[in-house]
DNA sequence: ACCTGAACACCGTTCAAGT
DNA sequence: ACCTGAACACCGTTCAAGT
């Protein structure tokens, strides 16, 4: 890690500041109604010292982007801890994609929208150099859970990691996606909520030829197990089928 | 069908006029910059008239969106006529949605932001419901395919129509949209794109235990094959493994 | 009944002037 | 070197006046 200067800890702090205020809004007013007018009004600072930031609006959606994916990044490290069979682990990955998702909707969304295009456009090329590091490190955690259950003979079908990788990151980002802006949608509404992604995943985890395969083995009681692992870990309360008593 | 007025045919058929401009603004300048008055410009109407058409730029957008899923489902309808294996019209379903991304990849973005948050929500409710009713028609299309397949024991696996249905829509659309979005991002580049969605539907429809499974036939055939008679019935030039001749 | 376009509020972005 | 806020262009939305 390089040294930071006294200005460059400033500078850092007060984006920090900036950003917390942006989640107030996002939080308050939803996606849309971020602007970098209301943000200005509710810094204490000016215009130029906002733009001093961000190079655009999108860059500021970009640099929501970066401190959702460092946050879900946080989370995926906790699901490494979770003691179990190695298909177990790879749940608990999901687990916290889904969870994250259910925490903080807000955040999620931007993850989402910071996907669109003409957001990455507009954003600087140092933030994207740092957006581009975060979702190589997502990719490594997935990678290196295919690359355990590859090399310890637990994949049945012959199968590259970059394949495996892919698809379940593209199962679990569609499922979330769906089930997060269409919840009224028919497709949807038809399902429970809390074990869609784990229906989704199975599916595709059993296609692959992990073993144990679903009907070897009870991951529903897994999926438990891990809630509690992850309760336990941050004190979230998950959605899980048991009803809360309030 | 009801009868329609002279009134009410003019009116339609203006609105199908501004959203052939709002297309051809979203080509040329890319979907961030479609603007409800660049459409007024571009058009012999006033502002006035242009909300007498959409109650907002979202309603607009949305617009657009029933646009690109009535063309889509006139893609599905073309799946259903590729005579083999049942899987195999399942997959002609899928390549209908890749080929309809590859196509038009604008509209295909359009729908992507259709389901983002705040869009519908500023929506009519008239065109929500027309939102509704076709996302209705896609998913009877993909569930009439998992009853037949349920119905001649061709799935092994004990699972219902509708758990079926959202897993392969939500793996569809997250494919085809990291595909898309993040076309530069290292979890696609590092693949080859024409065979992507077939890889990941592939997983899943072993995992479904739809047989013949993956390694029981050669799906990669006849994914040629599906390639092929939409090409006949669309003129649309596939983008698949052989390298065009230019 | 439908159309027009002026008017208003709000937003993104820039930059000359100030410290 | 960094900050300020006025200024400009552009956009979404409304509505009184016109046909």
């Amino acid at each position: 890690m390089t040294e930071l200067t006294k200005a460059e800890q400033k500078r850092l702090a007060r984006e920090e500041e900036l950003l917390d205020l942006a989640i107030d809004i996002l939080a308050e007013q939803g996606l849309n109604s971020l602007t970098l007018e209301k943000l200005t009004a509710r810094s204490p600072y000016s215009k130029g010292t906002i733009y001093n930031h961000f190079c655009s609006k999108e860059d500021c959606v970009s640099a929501l982007c970066c401190r959702a994916m460092s946050s879900m990044l946080a989370l995926f490290a906790l699901a490494f801890r979770f003691e179990g069979e190695l298909r177990e682990q790879a749940l608990a990955l999901h687990f916290a994609h889904q969870l994250y998702s259910q925490i903080n909707p807000t955040l999620f969304q931007v993850v989402l929208v910071g996907k669109a295009p003409g957001v990455r456009e507009n954003t600087s090329d140092k933030r994207n150099a740092v957006l581009d590091e975060l979702e190589e490190r997502v990719n490594n955690a997935s990678d290196s859970m295919f690359r355990q259950a590859l090399e310890q003979g637990k994949i049945s079908r012959p199968v590259t990691v970059e394949t495996l990788t892919f698809a379940s990151w593209a199962m679990s980002f569609g499922s979330l996606a769906l089930a997060h802006s269409a919840a009224d949608a028919t497709a949807i509404s038809r399902l429970e909520s809390s074990s869609l992604l784990l229906n989704n995943i199975s599916l595709l985890l059993d296609g692959m030829g992990w073993q144990p395969l679903s009907y070897e083995w009870d991951y529903n009681a897994s999926w438990q197990r891990i809630a509690q692992h992850f309760q336990q870990l941050t004190g979230h309360q998950p959605t899980i089928n048991q009803p809360s008593e309030n």
